[in-house]
DNA sequence: GATATATTTTGGTCATACCAAAATCCACAT
DNA sequence: ATGTGGATTTTGGTATGACCAAAATATATC
C-alpha cells in the first residue's frame, strides 16, 4: 500500500528543477544580474526535456527569481524586500477592482503612516530631519508642475518610511505607491490641489520638528482626508 | 509593477491567455472549486498550442488562482486575502535565513500591533471586547498545554487584527504567523513561559478596557520583549 | 442496484522542428 | 590596435504530434 506519497498527486519533474535552481540562486551561487545557462544547456544538465525546463523557468520567473527576456538567457534577480509584495499583485488587483477595496488599502496606508509619524516624532534624528526638509523643499518647488509634484510627493512620504531604518517599510511604500498609482494618476492635478497637499506636508514636518505627536498625527489625517477626496473622484467620475 | 508584460520584449502569447482566464476567474465566471476546461479544449478556445496553454496554466497555478492535479482538470481556487502572503515565498525564506531579517520582520509586527492596540483602545466596540475576552479566557485555560496555548496565543492576536474591520489586517496577521512560526515552534514552550505571555495578554486587554492608550502600548511592548527573548534563543542555539 | 470491467479522458513528459531577433564572431578597413 | 559591417550562431517562443499512466466515465454483468 503506497502511503509515503503525497495524498493526491505525485511530484512533477519541474518541481525538483525549480527547487535545485532556487537553492543555487538564493544560495548565492549565481551573482546578481548573472545569466543562467540556456534552456538547452539546462535540459542536458538536468536530463529533462525542454518542456519541463521551460516550465521550471516559468515558475522561477513567476517567483521573481529570474527575469526572462526574449532571446536572452534568463537573468537572476537578487531579491530584496521590494519584491516580496510582488506575489500579492493579483490579489491586490482584485481588491482594487472594487472601490471598497481601494478604501481598505487606503486605510491600511493611513494606518501605517500614522505609526510612522509617531515614530518620527519620537525617533527622527538629525539626518532624518534633513531628508524631510529637503524633500519638502523639492515638493514646494514643484507645485506648479503637476508631474514633478507627484514625484516629490511620493519622495516625501518615502522618507517617512525610511526613518525607522527597517528595510521592510520602504518596500511597503513601494507597494502602496504602485497599487494606488492608477487612481492617483487618473485624478486631476491642479496647482491649487498641489498647494494644499504641500501645506499638509509642511504641517506634518513642522509637527515632527516640534515633537508634537498628536499634531503630527492630526496633520497626517487631514492630509489623507484631502487626498482621499481627490482619489475618490476617480471612481465617482463614471456616473458623469 | 506590471508583471504581465515583458520588460524589454514583445508580448508572450501565454500572457494574453493568463489575463483572459484571470479576468474570468476573479470576475466570478467560474465558481470556486469549479473545474476549468481541459487543456485540449482551451487550446481550441484560444487558438493556441498546448504549449502556451500549459504555460498559461502554470502561471495561474503559481499565482494560486487554480490548483492543478495530475490527470484532473484545473480547479479554480478563489483565493482570499488571507493566503496572499505565502510563507513559501522564496524571498521570505531568504529573509528568514538571516537573524537580522527575522528581527526586521519582528519589528514590523510590533509596529503594526502598536497601531492596532491604539486603535483598539479608541475604537473597540462591545463585540470586539467580547472577542478579546473570550480569546483571553481560552488562552488562560491552555497555559498548561503548550500546543493549545500557541493556538490560543495566535487567536488572541488575531482578534486585534480584526478590530478595525479592514480585511487587509487579518491577512497580514496570517503572514506574520506563518513566517515566524518556524522560530516560534522551535522554542521551548514551558508553562511558566506561557504564564508570562498570558499575563502580558491580560495586561493589554485590561488597558484596552480602561481606555488607557499608553498603558496598552507599553504592555504590548513588554509582551514582545519577553517573546523576543524566547524567539532569539532559537538562533543562538546553533552554536551548541 | 451494486459491482466488475472496458473505454475515454486528461495532465505530464518527450522529441523535433521552425522562426525571428539578439548575441557573437570575424574579416576588413581605418 | 580600433572600429565597423555583415555573416553566423545562439536563443527563447511557438507549434505538432506522440506516448504513458492513472483518473474519470461509460458499459456490461451479476
Amino acid at each position: 500500500m503506497p502511503s509515503t506519497v503525497s495524498p493526491a498527486g505525485e511530484a512533477r519533474a519541474a518541481d525538483a528543477i525549480v527547487e535545485a535552481l532556487e537553492r543555487r540562486i538564493v544560495g548565492g551561487e549565481f551573482e546578481n544580474q548573472e545569466r543562467l545557462p540556456a534552456e538547452r544547456e539546462l535540459m542536458e544538465e538536468f536530463g529533462a526535456s525542454r518542456t519541463v525546463i521551460r516550465e521550471a523557468l516559468t515558475t522561477l520567473s513567476n517567483r521573481n527569481l529570474i527575469v526572462r527576456k526574449l532571446r536572452n538567457r534568463p537573468v537572476v534577480r537578487r531579491v530584496g524586500y521590494d519584491t516580496v509584495l510582488d506575489a500579492t499583485n493579483p490579489v491586490i488587483q482584485q481588491l482594487l477592482s472594487d472601490p471598497e477595496g481601494v478604501r481598505d488599502l487606503y486605510d491600511a496606508r493611513i494606518f501605517i503612516e500614522k505609526g510612522l509619524v509617531r515614530n518620527a516624532v519620537e525617533n527622527a534624528g538629525r539626518d532624518d530631519i534633513k531628508s524631510l526638509k529637503a524633500s519638502l523643499a523639492a515638493n514646494k518647488e514643484a507645485i506648479e508642475e503637476s508631474d514633478a509634484f507627484y514625484a516629490t510627493d511620493v519622495a516625501f512620504h518615502r522618507v517617512l518610511y525610511t526613518i525607522g531604518g527597517n528595510p521592510i517599510f520602504p518596500a511597503i511604500h513601494e507597494g502602496f505607491v504602485s497599487w494606488l498609482a492608477p487612481h492617483w494618476a487618473r485624478m486631476e492635478r491642479l496647482p491649487e490641489h498641489n498647494a494644499r497637499i504641500y501645506e499638509a506636508h509642511e504641517a506634518i514636518y513642522q509637527a515632527i520638528l516640534e515633537r508634537d505627536t498628536d499634531e503630527a498625527e492630526a496633520a497626517l489625517l487631514r492630509h489623507f482626508d484631502i487626498a482621499w477626496e481627490f482619489v475618490k473622484s476617480t471612481f465617482d467620475k463614471r456616473t458623469g
